[in-house]
RNA sequence: GCGGGUUUAGCUCAGUUGGUUAGAGCGUCGGGUUGUGGUUCCGAAGGUCGUGGGUUCGAUCCCCAUAACUCGCC
């Protein structure tokens, strides 16, 4: 059958897993590495498509959980496809509804914080399935929607019908991602899941791509997430595993942190094919998170950190991050940066958008998710750039040097 | 002019049958947010309880006076 995108290498770092690269899709070319932007419910909040692709988006990944709860898959095919649905004529992604297994379940309302204080989460919550929203079996997840509480089943195979209704260009099979405190039998169980899973789900897609072609529609393409938490032997098994199966490509899943990319992503991206693009999901919300992940052979990164952070305020710089919220900046009549290329750089100073926050005005969030999200995307693009005229490890280190300053991680040096 | 009510944090108000550091909501200030979370979470600052006397071991609370605001009546 004939392929649902094309991934080429172009350049490698050497000494490195960083590479740069194009998938081919359907709806357009992605220049990797790439940061894929966060659009949860078929919309970036508060940005319009052309605002998106105007600051410089490639990509915009939605979440199958979100759209089978609201409006409902059907409603989105019956629309034409997530793209014609919301507008956006560029190439998309599904997340599949595996990660609600960990954040509407085991991690629901028990203050286990995903990446930053796991230490401080209940331990015990991890493998406990009472009084949760949703119930892990072989099968598939019960969950319960958290918007009015009605009894849904999700399986391998219903995401996969769900996501080729949604019709995104790519979609990551059907996983579980187990709490970062798991044990190791039980994250052993788990990756045993994820595999069968992902078997179930290639099965499933093959079958309705082969309906696609039937019905002269674009093909749709399938990325295995590999899952194995913090053991170096499991994420290994699992990059082994998924990779020798026909997946377009390879999500990066589970929860750990930021520090943990040089040995846990690294583990994967040795082991995973090199002809096929590896998604770091939900990671990114730092700018050590994606020279690091790039670093150590990622493609792409989504992550709602850079929207969700400017809707309160939190806002990107290349001296590190401000809250533009602060009395300081209420008479600052400077743009946030002076030499920033965004919309809100260009035409409105930091106290205008410290206004429009103290007075709870919708713009608010638009013009600091312009800056954030284009501060984001245009990092890893020149990460990209970076990389193709060898000058990363340069750029890497003063960019961190200047944004961190004495608060430089040591895992970033 | 007479009678009633009110006066506690920047605002709107709780409260104390008199007893250690007087509370809330909103606002203010600061922080958080990594495959769910704009209207969210965490923390902090801020009051000689209108003023002046009195009673009491002790008064924001009881008594007297006074001021401001407010309602009603003439």
């Amino acid at each position: 059958m004939k392929k649902a995108m094309q991934f080429t290498v172009k350049t490698k770092l050497k000494s490195t897993l960083a590479r740069t690269g194009v998938i081919k899709t359907p709806h357009g070319d992605i220049k990797t590495p790439a940061f894929i932007v966060g659009g949860t419910k078929a919309t970036v909040k508060t940005l319009t498509p052309e605002q998106v692709i105007a600051l410089g988006g490639q990509s915009i990944l939605a979440n199958t959980y979100h759209l089978m709860l609201r409006p409902g898959a059907d409603i989105v095919q019956q629309a034409g496809g997530l793209g014609v649905f919301m507008n956006y004529a560029g190439p998309t992604f599904t997340d599949s509804g595996g990660f609600q297994v960990f954040s509407l379940g085991v991690a629901y309302k028990k203050g286990i914080d995903m990446v930053s204080h796991t230490e401080k989460g209940d331990a015990s919550a991890a493998t406990k399935s009472d009084d949760q929203l949703a119930k892990v079996t072989d099968n598939g997840v019960h969950f319960r929607s958290h918007i009015d509480g009605q009894k849904l089943m999700m399986t391998a195979e219903s995401s996969m019908e769900l996501q080729h209704k949604i019709a995104a260009d790519i979609h990551m099979a059907f996983d579980e991602c187990p709490a970062p405190l798991a044990e190791r039998a039980y994250i052993i169980d788990s990756l045993n899941r994820t595999h069968a899973w992902a078997d179930r789900c290639l099965v499933r897609h093959t079958e309705l791509n082969e309906a696609h072609v039937a019905a002269k529609e674009p093909l749709q393409a399938l990325y295995g997430i590999v899952q194995g938490a913090r053991h170096e032997d499991l994420r290994k098994q699992s990059a082994n595993y998924l990779g020798s199966k026909e997946f377009d490509g390879y999500g990066i899943g589970g929860v750990f942190e930021p520090s943990e990319i040089p040995t846990v992503v690294k583990w994967v991206n040795e082991t995973l094919p090199e002809d096929k693009p590896r998604h770091l999901l939900g990671m990114g919300a730092q700018p050590a998170d994606l020279f690091l992940g790039v670093e150590y052979g990622v493609d792409t990164f989504d992550c709602v950190a850079p929207t969700r952070q400017a809707r309160n305020g939190a806002i990107y710089t290349k001296d590190g991050r401000v809250n533009i919220t602060n009395t300081k900046f209420a008479t600052d009549f400077t743009p946030i940066e002076h030499d920033c290329a965004c919309y809100t750089c260009q035409n409105y100073t930091k106290a205008y958008v410290n206004h429009l926050f103290k007075a709870d005005e919708m713009l608010a969030f638009t013009l600091a998710s312009i800056h954030n999200e284009q501060f984001v995307v245009g990092t890893v693009d020149n990460i990209r750039e970076s990389i193709e005229d060898e000058t990363f490890f340069d750029y890497k280190k003063k960019f961190l040097q200047r944004y961190y300053g004495d608060k430089l991680p040591d895992f970033a040096k």
